[in-house]
DNA sequence: TTCCATATTTATAATCATTACAATTATATA
DNA sequence: TATATAATTGTAATGATTATAAATATGGAA
């Protein structure tokens, strides 16, 4: 169910995507679900309620709201992209035991310099691979 | 031409792995070749030199290699994987223009930490994106 | 040295994520 | 309502990587 599709297609309407019934709901369940899914995921979770829906819809989409800034692509496992609507700066912490990608709260030094060494950054990338709390704590060696 | 050829063979040896023809190439090749080169890179890059060369073996070579931990796979462009020799903690910068991946001797806080928001970390990865010194320099907008 | 077991390398086919393309469908406006 | 345009779809193509099995090389044992 949608709670707040209005602002969903507020969001589109600003960023100048015409609101249709796939983009809002892919940018509906991105909103919702902050575990950064894979096009993949993105697709299996709306073909029920989605039952046109094609993958070629999905990355369609998926590249236009990256292009419009509406999330940031993840290249962390090296294999599929994970896709994170959280587009301000920050870093992920990757789970080997579980796969799950977690946001993390911390500051880098760089995060406002603009460059290093000379370079120009427009983009920052962080993130730490290991095993996370939770898998911890269920007394992972 | 090799010029090292006995230290590229003694690399080996200390981590378990046999010094064959293929492998004591790659390795030498990636010693001298620090740009982070592709599977595909290597492979064209001594095509010539071992005419036998075949794409499976450079995958097979690499992933032996980072299993003993003689090079670390980069996820940057989320196309082609990148290798790096130099294993040590370091950051990188990509960049946008001329698609080199520079290496970047930066600190971060949460090098030598060892957790994060309570999880164990084992890998680091940072990376910028953006444009490089020598691109500016050219004139890029 | 010769034979044999094992490891390495190779060629080919398969896989997986993603993109290209063309046909179909939906939408918006005249 | 007709028509142009945009969005969506299904299918095929692509590109990087891996799986598999055959061929080759290697290192002892006899």
């Amino acid at each position: 169910m949608i709670i707040n599709m209005e602002s969903i297609k507020n969001t589109l309407q600003e960023k100048g995507i015409k609101p249709t019934y796939v983009r809002l709901n892919i940018l509906d369940y991105l909103e919702r679900n902050r575990f950064h899914p894979t096009a993949e995921a993105i697709f299996k979770s709306l073909e029920k309620k989605v039952p046109t829906l094609s993958r070629t819809s999905v990355y369609n989409t998926l590249n236009i709201f990256k292009e419009k800034g509406l999330l940031n692509p993840l290249f962390i496992t090296g294999s599929e992209v994970h896709f994170d609507r959280n587009t301000a700066p920050h870093h992920h912490f990757f789970c080997k035991k579980c796969k799950k990608i977690i946001d993390l709260d911390i500051k880098c030094a760089y995060f406002k310099e603009g460059e290093v060494e000379g370079h120009k950054i427009t983009e920052l990338h962080g993130y730490f691979k290991g095993i996370c709390k939770d898998c911890l704590k269920k007394g992972s060696k």
